[in-house]
RNA sequence: GGCACCGUCGCCAAGUGGUAAGGCAAAGGUCUGCAAAACCUUUAUUCCCCGGUUCGAAUCCGGGCGGUGCCUCCA
């Protein structure tokens, strides 16, 4: 089944062929590395690990390549702040991005470039842009792009040049044709990184990078282009403008990426986080309460345009989901161990929730679909009476299939009990609970019901729920969990 | 001001022409010494409002109302 992704420059859903036939180019903007990624980051970027690994597991062969731009003004900003060398600021952001993005799951890029090692092929394809009319150099140190040269321009955020004019800024110093022109590359300040180049020592402009480094690694025309939404306009609407009229026929836009998807935001209180408003958490603070693999399940419960609003309530609702997910896993994992899976026949969970990614990546809908499958899955395990050996190969194809959906979502990889017990040292962290005293009071309590004195033991339950602490007397003994 | 997007049960959320997935919460039940968990049942004749197109619309069109984003750095 093919699969259908909503195309931001074509406004359409449409079926997706990439370029060579099993292969797919995949370029995602990656971060600014000035600061720590924030939960909006976490979002973006497991939006683009889902696509990559259902994208393999439809057998394509992925070529996923992810920036770090880690030359621009606010990093040299904060570096100057700090007494820090800005190359040597933006590598260290870029090291904890890294370790926030394996916390939270998400596969390595193939090739994650740096902006300060392609500068070569930025003043290269700078070159190109000259050669072609489609940039000019005043003298001043500064290249500018002419807007008004590129005939499509605008087309992918919807725009047409005379609306952008009210917007159009001119920084003192520049010698823009026209205030629409943007900046290739910029003549160097006192104290900046600078790179020599024909027009003198500078640095290269916002949005040249990702035009220079789709090339190098993935070539002049890619399958797949990701950002959030706030990238539309003006960066991707530039790397069009620069990639095609370098590289491609100068006239449409279609020319630089096949398809392009957009991300909407995480919010906060309706409101988009971001750093200048301040409302926004770093990955690391939520990781530090939550669980990487609740926050996976809060993000993906929401289609990937749509906004999601992040709040503690739904991040604990989700952690509290995954609890159940990994209970019913550890439950059939222990009735069918050692039991081969049943084969055909049943509703076939792995190819319905494919069928779901296939159509524009819903994860939501994945999620419903595996909801129906737990419950029946629990209504199975706990039904009365001794399982035949054909319930034990349903519930044995049950825990293969919802591991290979889970593993498309990067979810579920979890050995059940380990996740549990890591899951609950959380929840009970975060009401500070006391594990030494629930252990005792649970051992107290073993030995009141042993005297059958339930008073004694329903006190003790009652005191403990107090604190939050939930009691599940079992066949090999009595468990907690928290809430 | 210009250009877009969004408005579905108390809350979260899928569904883009064929008669409203799923989760949380709530109520009842099974189970249990009591519980918890799990499971079963119940919970939107209705999708912000008003018109229109259609045999048929939450889904398409027009107009309102409300919210958000982009137009400056942003995932």
């Amino acid at each position: 089944m093919p699969i259908h992704i909503l195309d931001t420059l074509t406004g359409k859903k449409r079926e997706f062929v990439p370029l060579e036939p099993g292969k797919v180019r995949f370029y995602a903007c990656g971060p600014t590395v000035y600061d720590h990624a924030h939960v909006g980051h976490a979002r973006s970027y497991v939006v683009w690990d889902v696509v990559i690994r259902h994208l393999r597991a439809r057998g394509y062969e992925v070529k996923y390549v992810r920036n770090f731009t880690d030359v621009d003004d606010k990093i040299i900003r904060r570096a100057s702040e700090r007494g820090e060398d800005p190359i040597a600021l933006a590598d260290r952001f870029a090291r904890a991005y890294d370790e926030d993005m394996d916390a939270l799951g998400n596969l390595r890029p193939d090739v994650a470039p740096r902006v300060s090692d392609h500068i070569p092929q930025i003043v290269t394809l700078i070159e190109k842009l000259l050669a072609k009319g489609f940039a000019y150099a005043p003298g001043n140190g500064d290249v500018y792009y002419e807007v008004r040269k590129f005939p499509e321009y605008g087309r992918l955020s919807k725009r047409n040049v005379d609306d952008l004019m009210s917007g159009a800024r001119v920084e003192p110093g520049e010698a823009k044709r026209d205030p629409l022109d943007f900046a290739l590359w910029k003549g160097a300040k006192p104290g900046e990184p600078a790179w020599d180049s024909p027009w003198g020592k500078g640095r290269p402009g916002w949005h040249i990078e990702c035009s220079a480094m789709t090339e190098e690694h993935l070539g002049a025309t890619i399958d797949l282009h990701g950002g959030g939404k706030d990238l539309v306009f003006p960066h991707h609407t530039n790397e069009i403008a620069q990639s095609v009229a370098a590289l491609g026929d100068g006239v449409h836009a279609e020319g630089f990426a096949r398809t392009w998807m957009h991300h909407g935001f995480v919010e906060i209180d309706s409101e988009k986080m971001s750093k200048s408003l301040g409302n926004f958490f770093t990955i690391r603070e939520v990781l530090a309460r939550f669980d990487a693999e609740a926050m996976r399940v809060f993000l993906l419960n929401t289609h990937y345009r749509n906004p999601v609003n992040y709040s503690d309530v739904e991040l604990g609702q989700a952690e509290r989901r995954l609890v159940y997910l990994y209970e019913t896993l550890e439950k059939v994992d222990r009735l069918a161990q050692g039991v081969t899976a049943a084969e055909g026949g049943g509703d076939d969970l792995v190819e319905r929730s494919r069928a779901a990614l296939d159509d524009d990546f819903n994860t939501a809908m994945v999620l419903g679909i595996l909801a129906d499958a737990f419950t029946a899955a629990n209504a199975l395990a706990d039904r009365k009476g001794k399982k035949t050996p054909e319930d034990k190969a349903e519930l044995a194809r049950f825990a293969r299939d919802a591991r290979l959906v889970g593993r498309e979502l990067g979810i579920l990889q979890r050995g059940p009990a380990q996740a549990l017990l890591s899951l609950r040292d959380r929840a009970a962290a975060r009401r500070g609970l006391d594990q030494a005293l629930v252990a005792r009071r649970i051992a107290e309590r073993a030995e009141a019901r042993l005297a059958k004195d339930f008073a004694r033991s329903d006190a003790i339950r009652a005191e403990l729920l107090e604190l939050g602490v939930a009691l599940m007397d079992g066949p090999q003994g009595t468990s907690w969990k928290v809430e």
